[in-house]
RNA sequence: GUCCCCAUCGUCUAGGGGACUAGGACAAGAGCUUUUCAAGCUCUCGACCGGGGUUCGAAUCCCCGUGGGGACGCCA
């Protein structure tokens, strides 16, 4: 039975780079119908906060990984590390120095004078000269136990199977190899995994953009867009699919066919999938995903109208390529003030006799029969036809007046949607500021 | 500096000795559609880091070089 975990140390928030090491270990454990552990490698004191583990708790829900077991904490087994500390230490394999922590001795392992070598998943034998290790602090002086050896007794004590890594452990190997040797117990087998890079090709990091799975589900990523978009980085399926649906991802996920350089995380990539992610969704979906943080903006108060966000989503569904873009779109339907956007209001407003064309249309659309999609069409273009102009010519300048936007969805809906009232005074006072 | 890893279009990748005039996707460019922006459709541009081997045959195997990255904490 196949048993792997996913070990963050609550340090920071849960970066794109972990959520992927994590995404490889759960896929392959839900591939082989094995166990996912989640562990929390909590023994900084100083950096370890309770806000990042909340984080990193509900990030990885919201990503929809599972685990199976735990979350185990490692400041809570402290004295299992000292017990196989004091084992090492009576064996004569390790030995205690003064340390600069606190009051107590650190344990070290003094490193064995031979070739390591470990047999890897995804980069094949590789092999260390233990010569070149230093000797490795087990317990350190605060009392607390160093990562590669607490690593290394979790791992056996929760009967890992495969340890799943970022690329950047590979050098952390040889020494817990050597852990594994003095205890004289078996290795797990090991996949180190490639790094994901940033535009430069060095590792993702801040200075690279956003890094954490809570900014890219601020900036309104789906989580099915996310997850699939990192499981191509450094996999992928076979045949020419890219878009496929999570079952689908864990039938086709094996370590065998990860590779071995590192992947440049392309954002505009991930944009697209997640419009491609978002036209995949049913409009009651997304209204339900869009709703809190218009709440929140408090662009819709009280109750809200379910109806007129449905038919605002559905205006929004097909050119929307993240749910922030689908809810600033939504603002001019349910605020009374229109952002005008300055360059819109120059180019469009600004032209010679828009004023004039834009009294021609509120003339019209006051006395409008039916405000509706094919009502106002008719009444635009015939009017159009009467000045003896093209339609675009009045669509263009009704846009900006009524949405404050040069760019939208198809006119005569979101006239429409807007309402008679609300758009007749949104024209009169663009007429202020267009040129006559 | 030492050790380790890696190397196919700008980016993510397919490819595991002949099916490769190297395939797909994002991005870019052009066009169609059109009411702007998207979406959609069609097309274009675009890569095997270099050099040696091995082999009848190499993107694929080996070696060297070069380039990039990672690790060298009583951090994890």
């Amino acid at each position: 039975m196949v048993k792997v975990r996913f070990a963050p140390s609550p340090t920071g928030f849960l970066h794109i780079g972990s959520a992927r090491t994590a995404l490889f270990n759960w896929l392959f454990a839900r591939h082989e119908g094995g166990i996912f552990v989640f562990r929390i490698e909590d023994t900084d004191k100083e950096r370890s906060k309770d806000e990042f583990l909340q984080e990193i708790i509900s990030s990885m829900k919201w990503l929809g990984m599972d685990w199976d077991e735990g979350p185990y904490y490692q400041t809570k087994r402290i004295d299992v590390y000292r017990d196989y500390a004091g084992r090492l230490l009576k064996e004569g394999k390790a030995y205690e120095a003064e340390g600069t922590l606190g009051g107590q001795k650190a344990v070290i392992l003094s490193m064995p004078k031979e070739t390591m070598v470990m047999d890897d998943i995804v980069h094949g034998k590789v092999s260390f000269d233990m010569n070149l290790q230093k000797d490795l602090v087990l317990i350190k002086s605060d009392g607390f136990p160093a990562y590669n050896f607490a690593c290394v007794i979790d791992d056996n004590d929760m009967k890992i199977t495969h340890v799943i890594r970022g690329d950047d452990h590979i050098s952390n190997t040889p020494k817990q190899l050597a852990v594994y040797k003095a205890l004289g117990i078996e290795p797990p087998k090991f996949a180190h995994i490639p790094l994901i890079l940033g535009t430069d090709r060095s590792r993702m990091s801040k200075r690279h953009g956003a890094t954490s799975i809570s900014d890219y589900r601020q900036m309104g990523f789906l989580p099915d867009a996310l997850v699939n978009y990192i499981s191509l980085l450094g996999w992928a399926p076979s045949g020419d699919r890219e878009i496929l649906p999570i079952k689908e991802i864990i039938k086709e996920f094996s370590l065998e066919r990860v590779g071995k350089t590192g992947a440049v995380f392309d954002i505009n990539k991930l944009i697209w999938m997640n419009g491609e992610y978002i036209r995949a969704k049913g409009p009651e979906e997304l209204m339900g995903m869009v709703m809190p943080g218009l709440k929140e903006k408090g662009i819709i108060k009280g109750d809200p109208d379910k109806d007129r966000l449905l038919d605002v989503v559905k205006l929004f569904h097909p050119r929307a390529k993240t749910l922030e873009e689908l809810s600033n779109s939504a603002v001019p339907f349910f605020t009374d003030e229109v952002a005008y956007d300055e360059a819109a209001v120059v180019s469009v407003l600004g032209k010679e006799g828009a004023g004039k064309k834009l009294e021609a249309v509120v003339e019209r659309f006051s006395s409008i029969p039916v405000f509706d999609t094919p009502g106002l069409e008719n009444c635009v273009r015939d009017l159009a036809s009467e000045l003896g102009i093209k339609a675009a010519d009045l669509i263009h300048p009704i846009r900006v007046a009524v949405t404050g936007s040069k760019v939208g969805a198809s006119l005569f809906e979101t006239v429409a949607l807007v309402g008679k009232e609300k758009t007749i005074e949104r024209l009169r006072s663009a007429i202020g500021k267009a040129k006559p």
